[in-house]
DNA sequence: CGCATAAGTCAGCGGGTGTTTACTAGTAGT
DNA sequence: ACTACTAGTAAACACCCGCTGACTTATGCG
């Protein structure tokens, strides 16, 4: 359905090398490729969408390579999440409240990031229906939130938690905005312009003094 | 043609219809069933994931139903899509700012909903790749963000559309939360627990006097 | 060099998918 | 009661997917 290209194909698959230049056997640098490649149409078009011929062929390399190096196409994709996992993980390490905004904003379009970040985040939102990656990402997801409401601390009932989950799910709404429909003017939005709004939003739902 | 008498009647191979009973004749009732299976199931699992004979079997009819009602699966999803479409518009009608969030945690969360109006909004975020269909979804959440942002009518920037795509953003990432990944407590929140947040939020967004 | 081993390729297999075609069986009109 | 028509069924087809086993080629080491 996506890719055009299918058909005709003569006998030298779709390399992206140079058919000329023999691709350099480096296992390390096809493995990391594979991920990357992977980690990108699995948020962008979900699991079951992307075929691992797609992912091969993106990449440059057989087929067969994702097989003999990550068993299955179930096991590159919780190898994406787990790469994503780590990644978020440690990008949400302990942020002050009054910088959580700023951070939201700059991980959401934050110019030229080369961590891929919102991919990252995104990839947390597709499931492949198996449970170990499940448990992963609201794993994940459990733990940024807890960070979050720690951090704010206000709320002395028990709706600290609750609102540091909407003010995640907004992001990762953005984030699935922007990424996946493309809604303007929000998927265009800077990470100037997203400032001010988010900055509202963080404050109204986890500052410790609130009108209501 | 002396081709196995036997019909054998393998007994209602779903679930729906009792072995011993028929199927009544009624093309409409079967027709709307299937919608709606096919609703729930293309929100909940995405397209991709989703099998036609699923959707068949859990309807109680043979798959061929599928491709004469709707000529085919991509048709199928289309008119899940565009009755969603139109029941996610005639809801979002005119509600003025200070109802706004209350109507949003009545639709996310409201007890005993009918209308499955939180299953219509996932559908919104679900692709299948055609574009007849991403037109679509890309047009509902254009008018709801612009009716909500006139609604609003603060900012006289223009960033109130922006900041009414960011509530709408907010509001799907929630139901995407609760519905498709089970992040508690926000998966189990009642209309009750959202309604102070949700007023927090919208209100820290789209309000006309706004402190920073 | 010669060879063992790893990196990469190729072609094909089961299996599941969407769709189609031929068929059965209720139902309404006369 | 006969017939025309439509709702519903069953089985198969053609295709694409993930995966595999045998093969080829480059690199490291004595």
């Amino acid at each position: 359905m996506g890719t055009a290209p299918g058909p005709v194909m003569p006998v030298a698959p779709g390399r992206a090398t140079i058919p000329g230049t023999r691709r350099p056997r480096d296992a390390e640098r096809t493995r990391a490729q594979l991920l990357a490649v992977a980690t990108g149409r699995f948020a962008r078009n979900g699991y079951a969408t992307t075929t691992v011929r797609d992912i091969a062929d993106d990449a440059g390399v057989n087929v067969a390579l994702i097989s003999r190096y990550f068993t299955s196409k179930e096991g590159l994709f919780e190898a994406c999440l787990a790469e994503a996992v780590t990644e978020v993980r440690r990008d949400s390490d302990d942020t002050p409240l009054d910088r959580i905004a700023a951070a939201l904003a700059h991980k959401i379009a934050g110019p030229d990031r080369e961590d891929r970040l919102p991919e990252r985040f995104l990839l947390l939102l597709r499931s492949s229906g198996d449970q170990h990656a499940e448990d992963m990402r609201l794993g994940v997801l459990r733990t940024i939130s807890e960070r979050m409401a720690s951090a704010a601390a206000g709320h002395d009932d028990g709706s600290a938690l609750l609102r540091a989950q909407i003010v995640l799910s907004a992001a990762l709404g953005i984030i699935l905005m922007r990424g996946s429909l493309g809604l303007q003017p929000l998927a265009g939005a800077t990470e100037q312009d997203l400032a001010a709004p988010l900055a509202d939003l963080v404050n109204a739902l986890c500052a410790k003094d609130r009108t209501s």
